[in-house]
DNA sequence: CTGAAAGCGCTAACAA
DNA sequence: TTGTTAGCGCTTTCAG
């Protein structure tokens, strides 16, 4: 089918049609648009209004073609379904704006070879850094799709520092200390739904619990993978509810997973948190609003995604000042616990 | 503080490097390497050989400056926080990568400023279309902001065919069912919680439910606007209350409001839906996890998507067959009418 | 079937 | 303070 293509809209002033209307070379009218010093005050209002009269403005390509920048960075999630990542993404964006960079979008849909697809794309795209949430990407993989790129920053998983900066959650603290928590309450048998099997921070979660229970001498009593989303909690519990050896404590690998394996556990008769206790992580908006309201684990994710963007920015020019940081997660206590 | 910036990782092979290795000119190899006709069976081979060997990825700068078309799309969503529009951005992506275009996301936060600051910026950085969901700007300024662009598409607000393809989903036919369907539940003391007054589609989920109302010698009891989240919800429901006039109804502009509205309303000690009734739009998810779960108008928000990235890219090309869609939400009955 | 030349819009490096 | 030259990587003529 493919017809012609709509001609493009009448093409904006150049830089070259501005410097002939204020009767200057290109690269002086160049040199006040970037307000690089040298201009008397006359050329370069003159320039200006030029500038204005034509409403021109810079074409982005040719300064990406040129220079060695294209003042766009790209973040990659998992499942910006999940409303964890839409508030990353949120603070990144902010952080990137407030720099003067574009933020380039992708969605991986939990799969690790859309995820080295799109870290080659927005090697295409001339990107000059990236940020890559709860990579999937075995390490060899990863490392090799991240490291083409001139500056990157990983959210919740570990790497060479060269290679790229890293955020991580301290989940194996703080479901540690949460484990704790729930011990010292009385609760004895401790079942952990995880995240699927490549990701990183789900095993420093799992880990979080074993050392509190082992500190106590305890073990965890069941234990099921599935994807982090809701369907994957309702999946999840149903498998553990029904090779059943009477559970009173389900710590979940996310807010959605820890919300659909409750309502399986209602669906069962048993009452949370009196017969089960359920923790998730993340503290997603929905997680306030579920009954009884979930206790999670706290992340502040518009401000790691802020922190996230600074890093990168950081790294693009040169400044490795930050190379790793390390979010303490806050449990905050709800209904189910 | 600027300190020098990061040296770029090594230039990547660019096209004379792959003609050079395959023996060749730069034309032949371009012409090879996008599948244009004319290059004998083994010139080809040649050439796509020393593209593998170099891992030869085409420069988009290049291709954007030369050519008039980027392969980039753009969409603009008023807050990515509220999980009604990352389905919606999921769906154009799929759709988008699906054509080889790439999605570029920007989030408004609700701040017509930054809904034309973004859309310039977005033509700055070339975009072949955008896809503009629920634009805050008023008709002029929108329009203006549109009309540079080679292609648009927006959501939720009507344009002229000639600037804009426009997919809008008939909250007004769907809400007057509801409402009526209410009404004779026995229903009679309605109160809208509207979006913003720049809002086109809260108007017309206004026009629906006043359209039942006034079909049956009914009015709308109170009223009030607010900002469309969860706080703005709470906000407008404790006002609402405050003036209370024994509502025994309450529509909202869509579920995050709906569900701020429901926690003000069990605060005051009404029972929903015995006392009152709650109605949302958007079906997002946290829909069916409060408590009761929410009554509301499901949209089917990636088809939407989907659909809206299917137009931007048929105007793109020229094929305006299209020009305006329509999409009729369902009435979800849960637990709160 | 293949190549040479020109130029997209911009800026770095060097003159003047 | 200002201008000239050259070239980023690619594709679109137009010739061979």
């Amino acid at each position: 089918m493919q017809r012609t293509l709509k001609p493009p809209p009448p093409r904006g002033a150049t830089l070259s049609d501005v410097a002939a209307a204020a009767g200057v070379s290109t690269m002086t009218a160049s040199r006040v648009m970037n307000g690089r010093g040298g201009a008397s005050e006359e050329t370069k209002a003159r320039v200006l209004a030029a500038a204005t009269t034509l409403s021109y403005r810079p074409n982005s390509f040719a300064r990406g073609l040129k220079g060695d920048r294209s003042f766009t960075v790209g973040i990659v999630v998992p499942d910006i379904g999940n409303p964890f990542f839409p508030e990353i993404i949120k603070g990144a964006e902010l952080a990137a704006r407030a720099r003067g960079f574009t933020l380039l979008t992708c969605n991986v849909v939990e799969d690790p070879e859309r995820e080295a697809e799109v870290l080659a794309t927005l090697l295409d795209r001339r990107v000059d850094g990236v940020i890559v949430c709860s990579a999937r990407l075995e390490d060899k993989r990863l490392q090799e799709a991240i490291e083409p790129h001139r500056a990157a920053v990983l959210i919740n998983r570990p790497m060479s520092r060269r290679i790229a900066g890293t955020i991580e959650i301290d989940f194996r603290t703080g479901l540690a200390a949460a484990t704790r928590l729930l011990i010292d309450r009385g609760r004895r048998r401790f079942a952990y739904i995880g995240g699927l099997a490549t990701s990183h921070s789900g095993r420093m979660r799992r880990a979080g619990i074993i050392d509190a229970l082992t500190e106590h001498g305890l073990e965890l009593a069941l234990e099921e993978a599935t994807t982090p989303n809701l369907e994957g909690g309702v999946d999840a519990a149903r498998r553990l509810l029904e090779r059943g050896t009477g559970i009173d404590t389900v710590i979940c690998y996310n807010d959605l997973v820890a919300i659909g394996a409750m309502s399986v556990i209602h669906e069962r008769g048993f009452v949370i948190p009196r017969d089960i206790a359920v923790l998730g992580c993340d503290d997603i908006l929905p997680a306030r609003l579920v009954n009884p309201p979930l206790s999670t684990m706290h992340v502040a994710k518009q401000d790691l995604g802020d922190a996230a963007m600074r890093m990168l920015i950081d790294r693009i020019e040169g400044r490795n000042l930050q190379q790793s940081i390390t979010i303490e997660p806050e449990l905050i206590e709800r209904g189910t616990t």
